[in-house]
DNA sequence: GTCTATAGATGGATAGAC
DNA sequence: GTCTATCCATCTATAGAC
């Protein structure tokens, strides 16, 4: 949710219908995808005229890629701080575990069931498959904050030749990506219940443990 | 490619047509997204009439699902025929290798540059997380072939937990998920050429060892 | 800034000729 | 069975009143 001025002023309720429709925009999109949802979807969702997203952020794509831009911006930032983290305890030279710690923590964290940020990750996450080109380029291009990891990671695993430390980062990062409501309810089924999603300690423990010693292989 | 009948027959240009469609859709769907593709789209790429996607198949959604429905049957064969010789090989308990290579390989392969295939993995891939409600829905509860890979994981790990061989086997999927020419390309990217998408053989080597390792965590 | 009304474009589906 | 022409629904974007 977005901080919002609660003034009388018409600033208070130019920046309320803004949000009001980037929050809408959000869910809607995380929920049923980019191509599923119309502008009339989203402006009757938020309760604000039709109009306004053509005001506020110019086209239905340039919302799109306004919501995409903030919230890998934060993902990008929160993993680049917790990674900075494990360097500060380590010496600048963190072991595996805590690099991919620093990697897997703020998604698993933020799609926990209580926590507002759910609706973002799962935003991200659609955005890598049914983005727009532009949303797709720069995914593609846009690595610097990936390289941050495989140098620590490269680093960290001084005898795996580089690009075995990249590919086993693109698997880590798979499973990190396959973390979706219908694959976690498929998992559910198949497991007959055995596996619930709720404990995200839990699970970020087994996503360490399966991916360290795959590290270590 | 489908099998086409070649006489001179009204039933040899149905299915000619029926097939160029087929394939066409298959090719554009798994190329652009299913949304960013029309039967118009289909239809002028196929040659045929606009008519007839919906003469053919009934609709566009109709089209999407049969596609669907025959290309996730061949995978679940190939995979179910290679899982059927691991245990010939093993006695009924093949170790965890040969098992999660019968769930690789067959996507690994298909997706190889000069498979006739190729298309139809990303295909595949795509619907998971764009197909229909429908696609969604058959993808969730039918898990019968995913059951005989997690039986033999069990069994073949008898000391892990059933719910940690689900969450692993999970992960396998994931790595599996994510082989998707835009990540490929992003891994292009991050590597500054350093990995190559083209060794499949490699690549599953690459795969095998790292998920053999997290299984044995 | 907000809202209504509508332009302008596109897409899925179908009727009807051949 | 094939194809053309067309219907009708839906969408994005915008003009213009207030």
């Amino acid at each position: 949710m977005d901080t919002v001025k609660v003034d009388d002023t018409g600033e208070a309720h130019e920046a309320a219908t803004k949000a009001a429709v980037f929050c809408a925009a959000e869910r809607l999109f995380a929920l049923h995808g980019f191509q599923n949802v119309s502008v009339r979807d989203i402006t009757a969702d938020a309760g604000v005229n039709l109009a306004s997203v053509n005001y506020h952020f110019g086209s239905k794509d340039a919302l799109l890629f306004e919501i995409f831009r903030r919230r890998t911006a934060e993902l990008n930032r929160e993993r680049a701080r917790m990674l900075h983290e494990a360097n500060d305890r380590n010496a600048g030279k963190p072991p595996v575990r805590e690099i991919l710690e620093a990697l897997f923590a703020p998604p698993l964290k933020w799609a926990s069931p209580d926590n507002d940020r759910r609706i973002s990750v799962q935003f991200i996450i659609r955005s890598r498959s049914e983005g727009t080109a532009e949303m797709r380029e720069a995914l593609t291009n846009d690595v610097s904050h990936l390289a941050r990891f495989s140098d620590a990671l490269i680093a960290a695993c001084p005898d795996l030749p580089r690009e075995t430390v990249y590919w086993r980062l693109h698997f880590c990062l798979g499973m990190v990506h396959n973390n979706r409501f219908a694959e976690f309810d498929r998992l559910h089924v198949l497991s007959d219940g055995a596996t619930r999603e709720g404990d995200v300690d839990a699970l970020l423990k087994r996503m360490l443990d399966f991916a360290e010693a795959g590290f270590q292989a």
